[in-house]
DNA sequence: CGCATAGTTGACAGCACTCAAATGAGGTGG
DNA sequence: CCACCTCATTTGAGTGCTGTCAACTATGCG
């Protein structure tokens, strides 16, 4: 299970430089993320602010856990490399999974109110993340007042986009799920100045099923569906959107505007 | 479509103490549902900093609009008695129901950082709320700082509930989401201390439907189908949970418990 | 009392789930 | 480096649930 990743984290696309997350970088200056980092809009934008709250870089081997339901929290995490989801276990055991964290991402904000994380973290493949205590994250609040009205903002996003997701969604076709699913992905990636065209699944098919209430049969042929209109190109986990206009095209009955 | 609404509020069940929610209190202490109101958790819980805050009860008609998605945020608002429906109305008219909202419940909270609503808010019938000027907000705020980590609660919250129910329910089939969706509807009433077990309606099958992605048919079918395994009894928007244990079990498979 | 709207019920078709098998890719050991 | 094994993914066939269309009933309001 716990092995070198021998992928890249993106297949290249408009940004061909290379691997664009070296490891280990103990600086935020040097971190390929700098202003796509999440926490830099949870902490105002200013990284002068951020770096001495980040404690230390931590490596995930693909299927570890960053941490389990229940457990006490320490930190608030960021995503600096790979991607992690994050999973609910109900008492038959089974699992739902709740979200698809990739790089600039923050994890677990919204446990520091209760102070014990809700849900489980998985790697979903190797990967880095930036480690805030939630001690530094509190004497920062306390310095600066103003930085908890910046998490209540990073909130909101996050209420917002649930909703327009999940609320539209529940009433489409799998396809058009499928379809708005990767556009999601994609311009997640977009606004974090990934490879965002041509990229690769960090998920397999059960996980997008399950995030999308759907069954992997269905997401597989969903995929298979969307190909042969010509709107994507998929082999696998490696996947090219081909034709984002027909794509939103696709989703645009479900979905509002980017 | 305006007028005065001849039902109350809710029928009597546990609580029969009259109407629950005389018209016109204009203070807080006098209001039925004291520290039941949101707002106080809100406000850390202390009723006596919400009173300088609240400047105004307001009367909504049924069908009448208290805010439009767009327009400037001018105050944040608490559910006193009646029910609000938050919607979404895209590009092409279509509506979705985002959220529907009971008395006690915080309204608008995540638009104010935005400072624009973003939804539109129906009262589906007579209603009254209360009003918290965004300025006496942030005045409360800067007095009291903690007061932002409330909100910041308020909003946890809800984001844990949305995952919740929009996670396990998404591939639940039609007859489990609307025993969810009417426990869900239960407990809410039971926290605030409202008849619970016998309530009315106060939305439509087409705005049940809406919100849980389904057809007003197939819920008009689920409702049914409840009532003859004798889990519920409806008589329009007249409804009882015959059998709460049932229900719980019905909707086990997919929510955890309450 | 009659109209308008809300809600229920029925018939039928289509999409997604289920079960099953085949194919392909990735990882391991010789 | 190759063979093999395992697991992810795809594809197929059949069934059931839900959406769609339509008719009917009940309720509320003027």
């Amino acid at each position: 299970m716990v092995g070198r990743c021998r992928y890249r984290q993106n297949v290249e696309d408009s940004a061909p430089s290379g691997d664009p997350h070296p490891i280990r970088l103990d600086s935020c200056e040097l971190c390929g993320i700098g202003q796509l980092c999440l926490t830099s809009s949870l902490l105002g934008g200013d990284l002068e602010e951020l770096k001495p709250a980040v404690r230390n870089h931590r490596r995930l081997d693909r299927g570890e856990r960053l941490f389990v339901a229940g457990q006490r929290q320490r930190a608030v995490f960021v995503v600096r490399s790979g991607s992690i989801k994050l999973i609910d276990i109900d008492r038959d055991g089974r699992e739902q999974v709740i979200e698809f964290c990739l790089p600039g991402d923050v994890l677990a904000l919204e446990d520091s109110v209760v102070g014990r994380h809700q849900y489980h973290a998985l790697a979903l493949e190797d990967a880095w993340v930036c480690t805030i205590p939630v001690n530094a994250l509190n004497q920062l609040v306390f310095e600066k007042p103003q930085l908890s009205r910046q998490a209540f903002a990073v909130l909101c996003r996050k209420v917002h986009e649930q909703r327009q997701l999940q609320g539209r969604l529940s009433a489409a076709d799998a396809t058009c799920k499928v379809a708005a699913f990767l556009l999601g992905l994609s311009r997640r990636y977009r606004r974090r100045r990934l490879p965002h065209r041509r990229f690769r699944l960090s998920m397999d098919r059960a996980d997008i099923a399950n995030h999308l209430g759907l069954q992997l049969e269905t997401v597989s042929r969903s995929f298979t569906a969307l190909q042969q209109r010509g709107l994507i190109s998929v082999h696998g986990k490696a996947l090219e959107l081909a034709d984002e206009e027909g794509l939103e095209q696709e989703v645009s009955d479900y979905l509002p505007a980017a």
